[in-house]
DNA sequence: TTGCGTGCAAAGGTTTTGCATGGCA
DNA sequence: TGCCATGCAAAACCTTTGCACGCAA
């Protein structure tokens, strides 16, 4: 087994610290691309797809499966190795990303487990929804 | 106003009837596509995703994406209460997308909107992690 | 120097749309 | 007979991939 040994480019810096830059926003890969051609140290298309696809990897980045049709969304994950045991909840009308501190979360990954024999990994799972705010309009 | 006046042809028909036959049962548009070209009465893809959006439009087929880059699963929408404990898993390893009926989907359901004031598409969301099968290796 | 990362362009796949034709009412 | 629905093909998208070059280590 070899250890790899990714290499520190300014793309992936730059990246990175724009995505760090906005916790909590989620940003298509088409928005990104448009940020950067803006200024005056463009990134491409396929860098900043291999590289998100590495964040997510990593655990520092999650992806989001909108039905909007405008493709896929991306965000800054901020306190990584908490969200294990954090709900997820993402309003489909704001946007907004809600961590939710449950005890009942083990709950439910012990009686899917049990019930269902399915092994849930509670920290790649988004709950979509409403939140409080959007509901009440 | 003009109230508007579907017609109702063969191909909706046998797309619809096709659909309430697999309850329970995801299908992609391509796979539908491909089981009617397979008989004698092909309907083309066009229409297949006419006919879709038409029926989500009419809450009849539930839609839902997943991030596997396969597009997007269509589903047959049963009775209104069966439909409170319809679970989505996805198997990250096989891939396998697992159709869950269970009464602690509303338990949940119940507690997210209590204590944390969200309303829960259940729908919409796919739990991802092992399926039974997968875990044992 | 080594070999990973980048950028461009092309390919791949899904979904939408334009337009002439077919078929339901 | 009206006019909606269909089918085909092309277009519009989003995302991935091949390949030569650049650059970090």
């Amino acid at each position: 087994m070899t250890t790899k040994a990714p290499y520190r480019t300014r793309q992936q810096r730059e990246l990175l610290q724009y995505l760090r830059a906005t916790p909590g926003m989620h940003h298509t890969a088409a928005e990104i691309h448009e940020h950067f051609n803006g200024g005056e140290r463009p990134i491409g298309m396929a860098t900043i797809y291999r590289q998100l696809e590495r964040f997510v990897d990593e655990g520092i980045v999650r992806k989001y499966v909108l039905e909007t049709g405008d493709g896929a969304c991306y965000e800054y994950e901020q306190e990584a190795d908490e969200c294990l045991s954090h709900f997820h909840c993402k309003c489909e009308k704001c946007g907004r990303l809600i961590h939710l501190e449950c005890a009942d979360l083990e709950e439910i990954r012990t009686h899917l487990l049990r019930h269902h024999g399915f092994d849930w990994h509670a920290g790649k799972t988004v709950f979509y929804g409403l939140c409080e705010a959007c509901r009440r309009e």
